[in-house]
DNA sequence: ATGCATGAGGT
DNA sequence: CCTCATGCATA
């Protein structure tokens, strides 16, 4: 591999990943819980010719801004960057702000807080099969009012193909990662885990249990693995003894006290170790995204696929947006590191497997019962305006949604969750260099937001002049590499009445 | 591929 | 109410 050192200023990537490796810090200090910190070296720049960022961002980049990556292939063309400063010599006229706060997007790393957790909500009704063809009314038009509907995960049309699909009855368990369900409660409740275990199927090829010398851990016998029986006495011998209290005697219990010492120490390690594992760093993360899209599309799977294949395998399965996102790198350090080792064990089974397709070719329908509420669909000039009062703002207030939200006539829930996806969306495209200073990023600050779009008047809000705000019109440098400037174009932002 | 939404954790 | 991870729905 390419590997290099990451000097300091050799530096490749603009902000590396590299630095990252939270995971282990994290587990190393507090087991998980930090996660927050990461911390880029500082001397680390981004190369200078990705300085695309803060440009881009001026315009309020549209969507293509995404691509932090330098990732050539695959659909983005990166440049990342990420610095905040122009460190190259390069004054950083692009900023709007004043230091820290949205530099652009620049690749983003956020800092995360995720203690290990992650997992979704969902996961687990959604285990809950499906039945051949479901198929759904997707919006029943009725959306958010009662009911429950049901969901239907299928691959898409347009992939390739799933022609057969195989439905499983998801029987595993809830526990989505590996072993942490049943870290916990070792004597606990998880006595079972194995319950569902028989019904997993598909996967047979690969064991679900042992199969992968590299990736034992994820093995996550624990877990959902159901077939793999002899692993330590697994819960069957657990469970067991546990149960007959009465025939136990005091060696017994020690014993299977030891052993569940040891289990819950497995556990740990299955649990921990991919954090440790992947002290990834940006190349590496790109490279393997590239090398999994290139063989997921050579396999002939869908992106959808392989979410749902990684449910097979894990129990956890995710969307197509979700692999779409990783393969593109639009997913947060911590999150590309978290997703890696799934996906890369999902890598190695498709291509050891004869016929990868045949095993991971599923389509599961689940049914979920909560309702959402249906997306609304902002207009372009709505966009342009939030944009601009982003610009300004990022973090508005409250009253300072309300005001948005009346102004521009929208819930004011609409406005609130566009601004949090906002600037989601700007850190994940950007910035990752001192991500300690996140915080800072889109500080609340009193906010200007005087300067409607068009429409607005300046209802009464004081305009306090926005420390770093300078005028939208920085904004669009004139630097930018032609993708920059599609994504200037963008209707609104870049005008930015000042109104 | 991406926009808007949801929900778990945190403050 | 925020951030983050994720995903449905859609462009």
């Amino acid at each position: 591999m390419s590997e290099r050192a990451q000097s300091p200023e050799c530096q490749i990537r603009p902000y590396d990943y590299s630095r990252a490796n939270p995971c282990i810090q994290a587990s190393a200090q507090e087991g998980l819980g930090s996660a927050a910190s990461f911390q880029l070296p500082h001397g680390v720049l981004p190369d200078p010719g990705l300085l695309y960022s803060k440009t881009t961002y001026s315009g309020i980049t549209p969507a293509s801004a995404q691509s932090f990556f330098p990732f050539p292939p695959v659909a983005s063309d990166y440049r990342g960057s990420e610095l905040q400063v122009g460190e190259f010599g390069q004054p950083k006229p692009w900023y709007p702000f004043v230091g820290p706060e949205y530099t652009g997007q620049v690749p983003g790393v956020t800092a995360a807080t995720q203690p290990t957790n992650s997992s979704p909500p969902v996961a687990e009704t959604r285990e809950q099969i499906k039945l051949p063809e479901i198929k759904v009314e997707r919006d029943t038009g009725i959306e958010y009012s009662t009911g429950v509907k049901p969901q239907q995960f299928q691959t898409p049309p347009t992939s390739a193909a799933v022609p057969n699909g195989v439905f499983y009855p998801a029987a595993w368990n809830p526990s989505f990662w590996p072993g942490i369900a049943h870290i916990t409660p070792p004597g606990g409740n998880n006595q079972n885990p194995t319950t569902s275990s028989a019904s997993s199927p598909s996967m047979s090829p690969s064991p679900p249990g042992n199969g992968l010398p590299g990736n034992a851990f994820f093995s996550v016998n624990a877990s959902q693995a159901p077939t793999d029986p002899q692993t330590e006495n697994q819960v069957s011998s657990t469970r067991s003894s546990g149960s007959s209290s009465g025939g136990c005697s005091d060696s017994e219990e020690v014993r299977e006290l030891t052993r569940l010492l040891t289990r819950f120490s497995q556990l740990v390690l299955i649990f921990c170790f991919p954090l440790v594992q992947e002290s990834l760093s940006t190349e590496e993360l790109e490279k393997f995204a590239k090398q999994l899209k290139h063989k997921r599309i050579t396999l002939g799977f869908t992106q959808a696929d392989v979410g749902l294949a990684l449910g097979n395998l894990y129990g956890k399965m995710f969307s197509q947006t979700t692999i779409c996102r990783f393969e593109a790198l639009q997913l947060s350090f911590k999150n590309m590191c978290k997703l890696k080792p799934l996906l890369q064990r999902w890598l190695d089974e498709a291509e050891t497997s004869e016929n990868p397709q045949d095993m991971y070719k599923i389509e599961r329908v689940f049914v979920d019962t909560r309702k959402r509420k249906r997306r609304t669909s902002l207009e372009g000039a709505v966009r342009s305006a939030l944009e601009s009062y982003f610009i300004k703002c990022p973090k508005p207030n409250t009253q300072e949604i309300t005001h948005i939200s009346d102004d521009l006539g929208l819930e004011r829930d609409v406005v609130r969750v566009w601004f949090c996806n906002r600037r989601q969306k700007g850190k994940r495209l950007a910035l990752p260099l001192d991500e300690e200073c996140d915080g800072q990023y889109y500080e609340q600050s009193p906010s200007p937001l005087s300067m409607a779009p068009s429409p607005i008047p300046s209802q009464g809000y004081p305009v306090p002049s926005y420390p770093g705000a300078p005028p939208p019109t920085l904004y669009m440098p004139s630097l930018h590499p032609p993708d920059v400037l599609k994504q200037a174009l963008h209707p609104g932002l870049v005008g930015h009445p000042t109104g």
